[in-house]
DNA sequence: CATTGCAACTGTATCGTTACAGATTTTAAA
DNA sequence: TTTAAAATCTGTAACGATACAGTTGCAATG
């Protein structure tokens, strides 16, 4: 019993150059591990000096909780899961949307997880291994249906999660979205300000909700406005540019061509111009056109289009904010964002010497 | 000692709905957990139908190794880092890099993370980050410089990683880049091809490797080809493409006009083009062009312009191989991968009826 | 003085996995 | 038959954190 004594078998001196846990502060404190974990919570049950004592220490040697050792107790994984289809639009809505979100989370314990999946297959298949694995407290989907299967699961399965969209199955959850009826209701209001009449509308594919959100909008500004529908149903912004410009191209030579027209995707937009000039017509004098988009491209190299601009990033950040919100609790009737479409100013050519 | 007799303390039945763990099998098969455990790893001292046993069982009820154990017990993350800045390229370079990394990390037990970091203030710290926490078994960066301390820093500490772009330190270590020598070389060639002479180049920032490979090509090229540069140096693709429209249009006005341009980026040279415009000048007439660009976007809306397209989805692919490839501890030199620039047709105009 | 109540702190068990050091059985060698 | 050597299998401890059920000391109560 010479210096063997053990009074405190809880704290060993920590192992050297590894990294601080609870055990090495619990040591330079003379704590036990429990205490030191309790206090860095804020448990009431803590002395505020030992508090007070504890933080400091812990800040000192730059404490920070091992991730799996919270994920193995507690099952709290501290992981923000974005779904994403491998073949998500061309015009990278990804980036921006990427970075929006780790903009939110930045400021948090959260990190963000990437899960591809494959559209053509099970939308639901990255939603299952999430469930069946726990990997994330949270989820952020897009190309929201209005029956989307994916909210119901996670509903029934009490996932927090937001969507960029919204659905029609009357659940109440956090979502995002961009005001597209409104967008187009906005396009056709432009369009026969400048005398067009007989329109077109380049829509989203018809499962996705915003379809019938940019369908209404449209319609009820041709009643409003007084403007006609060209029908082009057989091609949305899904399809391939080459898809879309063919088939537009052959309407632009046929007797209904359009004077007027509205896309609905920055993408699509560039394959209507390249379909507008094949057949010979030209943007701003035979036809206009407005268009949605999630950059400046357009605004700088046809400047003829009219544009509203999307700012995914905006979007990456309101979903962001709404998937913590549901995950610490808050009602998801709060968490439920829109944002309205604006009309860029025509880009401005120089104007020096 | 009635029905209580536990010859076997180890396997407790499986709780119920929950997921099923190493417990789960060793009850069902009547093994150990060690055993299971050993069995699922291809070890040597398990009996082959043992292990044919226990896949089976293990398959059937969809065991998943419980990632936080696995990561406690052993360190391994499964995790890859994709460290970006915020401020990464407007026209996303990130989107298809990402979509490019998950399409191989789908394949493996890989998670990939999104790190993010304001490239203003200290690139270090996500790297710093990763190596305190052990956040990830191996990271990709990309905005790579000649002397990148992010690779010194993971060399020293053994952390495994891929470049998008190459350094000058040394150092052998995984990489990707695009031949950005060879790109502005090609180009230039192109351009006297068509009997231009006074080039100019919008080379990426300094401080980024690859920009001594586009000056080293491009200088090359001006001496094989017999054409002179027109100074363009205190504007790059960083800046902001109305920074670059108004020195470009300046330039465009000047006596020192070039009659071609080799363009770094596929942004910049929207920005290229508006000041050629707002010059008075015309593209295709008055200077040729050509680009780098990450999608077909001039293509459609500029196929004046001649294009080297750079698959930014391949390097990601590459760049998670070559991470992978790292963890599993093939020798560096074998990981490294350098994509070719490769000429675009233009943009065919329709042909039909 | 015994009892109770409260504040402050702590040990044990546990999450799922794997490293390690046995234990048990079978086979082969002597 | 005895013993050594394989071949298989297994329990314990530990990774770091937290839930839970205490323990301790002290002041207030009766």
């Amino acid at each position: 019993m010479d210096g063997k004594t053990k009074n405190k078998p809880a704290a060993t001196p920590p192992p050297d150059g590894a990294r601080p846990t609870l055990k090495t502060i619990a040591f330079m404190t003379g704590l036990g591990i429990t205490t030191v974990s309790r206090a860095l919570k804020d448990a009431p049950d803590i002395g505020a000096e030992t508090k007070e004592r504890v933080r400091l220490v812990a800040k000192q040697i730059g404490y920070q909780p091992n991730r799996a050792g919270v994920r193995l107790r507690t099952g709290k994984t501290n992981v923000i899961s974005l779904v994403l289809t491998l073949e998500e639009e061309i015009m990278g809505i990804t980036s921006p949307m990427v970075v929006g979100i780790t903009e939110i989370l930045a400021g948090t314990q959260y990190h963000l997880v990437v899960t591809p999946y494959s559209s053509t297959k099970d939308p639901l298949g990255p939603i299952r291994y999430i469930l069946d694995t726990g990997a994330a407290d949270g989820v952020i989907i897009s190309r929201t249906e209005p029956h989307d299967p994916r909210v119901t699961l996670m509903t029934e399965r009490h996932l927090p999660f937001a969507t960029h969209g919204r659905t029609e199955m009357g659940i109440v959850h956090p979502f995002h979205d961009f005001d597209n009826e409104r967008f187009a209701y906005e396009a056709v209001r432009r369009l026969t300000e400048r005398g067009r009449r007989r329109l077109v509308l380049l829509e989203p594919p018809p499962n996705l909700t915003f379809h019938s959100h940019m369908r209404t909008g449209f319609e009820r500004a041709l009643k409003d406005f007084g403007a006609e529908a060209v029908s082009f149903h057989h091609v949305n912004i899904d399809h391939s540019l080459l898809a879309i410009r063919d088939a537009f191209e052959q309407l632009m030579r046929s007797v209904d061509a359009p004077d007027g027209i509205v896309s609905g995707s920055g993408s699509g937009a560039i394959a209507l111009i390249a379909g507008v000039e094949a057949a010979g017509k030209k943007l701003g004098e035979d036809v206009d056109m407005v268009s949605k988009v999630p950059s400046d491209f357009l605004r700088w190299l046809r400047p003829e289009v009219m544009t509203m601009y999307e700012d995914i990033r905006v979007a990456g950040r309101e979903l962001a904010r709404a998937v913590i919100g549901r995950i610490e609790g808050k009602p998801p009737e709060t968490l439920q964002s829109l944002s309205q479409p604006e009309f860029q100013r025509p880009m401005s050519t120089s104007r020096k010497s």
